[in-house]
DNA sequence: ACATTAGTTTATAAAATTGTAAACAATTAA
DNA sequence: TTAATTGTTTACAATTTTATAAACTAATGT
């Protein structure tokens, strides 16, 4: 397979990192397994919105997904995914530290 | 600070990885640091794109800059970096294997 | 001073992502 | 069979991201 076509590849799974209740649900499911009402919840997303976001996961890899009845539950694919988040906000935190000190000299 | 607003930035370094070219970038300054030039001819990207892909990045967090006289080199700020894009691909790798072995199945 | 080189910034049009609302499907309950 | 519940899908408007081209800035060379 062609380079650009891995990095686009690889990118797209990078995609379902980036967003904002993406990571929140990566949070969720840090702990455990759970239902979709459960994440709508704790999230306080719209159903609609919510299982877009959920769908685009799946899609990509990050999330699996099991059907019980009338019931959703998603779970992390692969801890993988969990370590590269938290490797992410890592980065984050070292940037504001990093603004913190600047402001600091200021 | 905000839960909602952590995710959100959170989700703003995530996306600094979700594009093509900023992976393939990434990959290229997984051996040493690079100047724009050589980054440039190596990934076949304008200059004014590439310059607003690197800029991206410095200001997530995920590079660092340096200029020298009239030229300007890139290195990616923190070895956490490389690790969250490399598990990422590993991720993307997986869901590989996975429609591989569908595809045997059937 | 003037030109050249290296990269940045700005403007803009095209494409992709997002949130909302409504329609829809599938399972379970009455 | 009909109704209720759970989530999915679709359509669409609003926002964001992207690539391109042109204008611009800063450092160096003549």
């Amino acid at each position: 397979m062609s380079d650009k076509i891995i990095y686009h590849l690889h990118a797209e799974v990078c995609k379902a990192l980036a967003h904002g209740i993406r990571i929140e649900i990566i949070d969720l499911l840090n702990d455990d397994e759970l239902g979709f009402k459960e994440i709508a919840i704790k999230t306080g997303v719209s159903k609609s919105s919510l299982s877009q976001h959920l769908s685009i996961m799946v899609e990509k890899g990050l999330l699996t997904q099991r059907k019980e009845g009338l019931n959703t539950y998603y779970k992390i694919s692969t801890s993988k995914v969990s370590q590269a988040c938290q490797l992410m906000r890592e980065v984050l935190i070292e940037k504001l530290e990093k603004t913190k000190d600047l402001l600091h000299i200021l």
